[in-house]
This record gives C-alpha cells, structure tokens and sequence, in this order.
DNA sequence: GTGCACTCATGCCCTAGAAGAATCAATCGT
DNA sequence: ACGATTGATTCTTCTAGGGCATGAGTGCAC
C-alpha cells in the first residue's frame, strides 16, 4: 500500500483539531476509521507523528514538519488541477508561434500586445523567419499552435483567416533617385529593372519571393538577384548599406533602417497576411486569442473549429513546459 | 469521490509511456483499471488531460501541466516522509536551546560547533540569559528541547548530565591593584570587601548571584552592590568601566572586554554547568548532539533517556517550523 | 482513593468501489 | 478488405476502507 491523498486529509484535520473524533466529524467519518488511517500513513512515513495519549493528541517535531509538507501537498494538487484548467481554457499556457519574415515586424508587436492583454498567463514561442509551407507543416506536427504566414494554403489540415491584403512594397536606399519624391509616390515596377534586387533565397515555397518574382514579370523584366537573404531585417540592412533594392510586402516597412525608404509601387501581386492553425485541434489559448484579435481590429471574425480530420498525433507531442 | 496520488501515479505513467497497456503493465494492473483511473481523474480535474484514438495517446497542454505536476507532488510526498524521519532520527530539525549566562561565552560557542558538524540539517533557536528555573520550566512545558543551565536541577521531570564544576572568577578593572599579579595569582575574595559588586539582579533563582553571595558570606562580609544586571555581558562591560568588581563563573572569562581581567579566586563556592532536557521526552537530535558532545569530549557519557513520567503534554505543542 | 467521564485503539462485519476477464469498437497497415 | 492493435465498456469478483460495538488507559472530581 502507498500513501494517498486521503491519508494526508485524515493526518491534517487530526493535525489541526488535536483530537481524533472531532477530525472524524470534520472528516464526515467515525473516529476509528480516522485512527487507522493515521496509523497507517505513520506505517507507511516510518515514523511516529502523533503522541496520543488517550487522553490528549499531539505533534511530535517530525509530525509537525510533516503537517506543513502535507499541507503544501494537498495545495499543489489543487494548483495543478487549476493550472490544467486555465490552460485548457486557454487561460494560460504555452502558444507556440511561428511568424513569416515581414510580419515579424509589421503585425507580431500587435499581436504580442493583444495576447498579453487578454490572456493573463500567457507565454509565447516565437519563431521567426519560417516560411509559410514550413508552419503548415510544423501545425499539421503539432510543432507550432498558431501561425502567422500568407496563403494560399496548401495542407487542407490547416485552417486559416485571411488578415489583411498586402501590396508589395519597395524598399530604396534614401539616396536613390526614385526616393526623391514624398512617401506616397508611387514607384513603377518597370523602373527597376536596371538595379540590383535583394531577395529572399531560393527555398522551397516563399510566397514573397515568387510575388516578387511575379511582378517583375508582369512589369517586363526578370530581377537580376545578386543578395539572397533569410531574413528580412537582412534584406533591409543590405539595401540601407545601397546594396540593392527589395520588394517586400507592406508589413516589413515597420521595419525602419536609416538610410532607407519605402515607397508604394504599382505591381498588382497581392500578397494576403493569414493566420493558421492545425484544423480541428485549435488549442483554446488560440481560439482566445482570436477573439482578442477579432475585437481589437487586428483580425476577422473567426467561427468555432471544425471537427476536423481530428489527425492522430504521429510523432512528437507537445514539448513539455520547461 | 477525490484525487488520490494513485490517480496520479497512473496518470502519469501514461504519461510516460503513451500506452495504456504498458502503463497497466508498469503499474502491475490490467488496462481497463488504467483506462477508469485516468477518466476518473480527469473527470475529477474537469478537463481533458489525453488525447486517446484508439490507435494512440497523446497529451494535451493541459496534460503535459498536469504531468509536471502531478510529478512533483509524488516528489513532495516522498520528500515530506523523508524529511519527517529525518527529524525523528535526530538528522534535523530545529532544536530549542536555552542558555544561562555565562554559558552563552564559554559553552555555546563549542556546543553550536559540535552540532553543526554532528548534525547536517540542525537549526538551533537559542535563548540566552535563561536562568535555570526558567530553563527547567520551559523544557516541562516543552518550549525548550535542551537547556544549558546550572545544578542543582529541581524538577523531577528534567534529566540532566553536569559538564564540570566551576569556580568563581573575579572580573577586574585592568586598573585594578588586584590586577596586578599574572593571570594566576589567585584573588583572595576578603580581598573584594571593599570593593563595589557587579552582580545579577535579585531574580529568582539565578544560581550564580546565590553563589556569590555565599561566596561573600564564606569570607566573612555582604557585598555592596550597587550594580545589577540581566545580561553577563553587561556585568563585564561595566567592570571595564571600572564600576565595580564581579564574580562570575569561569565560562564568562571567554567573554573578553578590553579593560577587564579575570582572576582565579580563594573561594570553595562551586557551580556545575549542566545539560537538561526533559525526562522521558529527550528528542532525538538531542540525543544525537549529546553524544556528538561526548565524542568531542565536551560532555559525559549520557544514558539512554529513561521512560520518565510521559508527561501529557498540556498546554503548547512543539512550534511550527517557520 | 475511588469512580466517572473522556478519548483513542481494536475486533468484527459489511459494503462500496477498485481490479480483473471478456468483449466491443475504432483505426491503421498490409 | 481484413487482421492486428489498442482503448473503452460491461459484468463479475474481491479487496479494503468504513461503521459499530467495545476495550483500555488517563485525567479529573469529589
């Protein structure tokens, strides 16, 4: 036999009364069953933590520090309920993030702000710089609980919420001649196919990069692409130090570098900002912050989750709270 | 119904082993048990803490809470039993020291050494300037665990072991004529009959101001003394002042103030410091400090407690350990 | 000092509920 | 499509936790 909760509750009302059948009605139980226990919890502990003597009860030193143990026990046991409860509520917990390169700076501090404000307890992680087919691979895994990427969406296990439509804008070095004019002046696409372009690399899937690619097509030319960067702060570094120019989409001209520019242009490719999450598992913490967002403008109305394709989780949980 | 840490023992080695059949397996019971414990559990924390499809458990946010917690409350219950046999055996625990006078200068300091090596996980509460009726007082009442007093020990519910018979020492302005001689010229106390006295205050009962007095008495005069004090460091320090003599036992000639000297006297006056505690109820990190005393050669050899009176403790119980 | 009242422990019995066995249902892989 | 795997369900069994009656020890009153 090992020793359970209801030990410690018979130990500590007979702890705090001093006296085995007042514990007993405290316990809604008979005083015999009350002295048992106790005997066997002390069985179980090895040692003596009452002094009875039938005619008074009392602690020893072991029994007393023993008390407070059991006490802070039965406590934790209560918190642990509660802490569950909260997360499964959405309450509180872990809400792991992903975040395209741009919005990283054009919608994340928002997004950081509303969580905090609404969900008490909230912790994120955060990871930058993914592309938009590395989240929805890394929600279908159970890798990530939110994210912040561009559809179009491929995997119909994830669901997603257009935020907003996004123009491409360009990035110029301030000294460039086609930043001369004020912040609303629009540059045209076709006037930058004698310059060097600073892009995202190569990999597999970035939507940015193919409506950058896009644009320039529509507009005639094919980019010459010199710098191929990971991270958007890089591409802005590189065009402030007259490297090149970039199109990028509006979210990263949060992004403010001396030494660079962002002016609108007249590209049609349309880029749309979305979150996403794993379809029918949406965890609750997700779904509160949704609303949250809904309600402070920086999302749509977004339904209930779907039941959803409720896709057996194959591999690696949830990593545990550290 | 409640939880109980079988709930949890069986949570959790689902936890861990994702497998219904192999947690049953670890637990040494068959898997429908496993499968009611857990949805017991659940339905006692209100939330769901796995995701089962048939073919494979997963934990929820909540869950992965629940387990970290749930761990560390199995931990605090087996730490909760350590620590309360810990303090049985006397490997720890808070032990409630008294101390006279002058002991707290030539015998505490010895004594706190010997049972912080002895004894890993020892807090001492000591109070000092206890005389020893308080002392015996308080170890019957149970608000002392050892007392470091003077015999004779009046109280047939206090044992008590004597360390060494002491002489009175007379402490000297550094002024003083009688100060003259080394440090072993021995002051005869007719000598002091002139002389201003420091003395205890007319308490009741310190042992030491009866001494004196009988040593006074011995050499045929009665002690002008116009100085009374509470604390053996007060008597000292207004020796220094040159206020006055004092006859203290030897343990206070530890207590060195610059301007005092302490001289040997004539006197046959003896006092015997002692260690007591109460009979029948000796703790055992007493028992362990008195032998790790004995081994130190700071203290006799001391018998096992004897069975004593068992007196039921009345009034106030141990304190709580802070 | 004797008796009474109080309180904790013990023995016996009973039943609630915990565990086991057999079976079902759902899902994945071949 | 079928078998294998795995968790849930149902029914039964039996353990052990709880109640009742009682005993034993102790302090208090008179």
């Amino acid at each position: 036999m090992s020793i359970e909760t209801r030990h410690l509750r018979c130990f500590l009302a007979v702890a705090d009364t001093l006296h085995f059948g007042r514990a007993a009605e405290q316990l809604h139980l008979a005083q015999p069953a009350v002295s048992r226990t106790v005997r066997q919890l002390e069985r179980e502990v090895g040692t003596e933590l009452l002094t009875r003597s039938t005619r008074s009860v009392a602690l020893t030193a072991a029994g007393e520090e023993y008390a407070a143990r059991a006490r802070a026990v039965l406590d934790q046991v209560g918190l642990a309920g509660e802490a569950a409860r909260n997360i499964a509520e959405g309450r509180s917990g872990v809400l792991r993030l992903g975040v395209t390169g741009a919005a990283t700076y054009g919608y994340l501090p928002d997004l950081a702000r509303v969580a905090a404000a609404a969900i008490p307890d909230v912790r994120l992680h955060v990871e930058t710089e993914m592309l938009t087919p590395q989240q929805e691979q890394a929600l279908v895994e159970d890798r990530l609980d939110l994210g912040v990427l561009r559809s179009p969406v491929g995997s119909p296990d994830v669901d997603h919420v257009v935020l907003r439509p996004e123009r491409l804008v360009v990035a110029l070095p301030e000294s460039h001649p086609l930043a001369a004019g004020g912040p609303d002046t629009v540059v045209d696409v076709a006037d930058l196919a004698d310059e060097d372009f600073v892009t995202y690399a190569d990999r597999s899937g970035s939507v940015v990069l193919r409506a950058v690619l896009a644009a320039c097509a529509e507009a005639g030319f094919v980019p010459r692409r010199p710098h191929q960067v990971t991270a958007t702060a890089t591409a802005v570094a590189l065009v402030a130090a007259g490297r090149g120019v970039s199109l990028l989409p509006e979210t990263a001209s949060a992004l403010t570098l001396s030494g660079v520019t962002f002016r609108p242009t007249t590209t049609g490719q349309q880029l749309d900002l979305a979150l996403a999450w794993p379809a029918g598992r949406r965890r609750p913490v997700v779904t509160r912050l949704l609303e949250a967002l809904h309600e402070a403008g920086l999302a749509p109305r977004v339904p209930q989750d779907r039941p959803g394709p409720r896709h057996t989780p194959t591999t690696t949980p949830q990593e545990a709270s550290a």
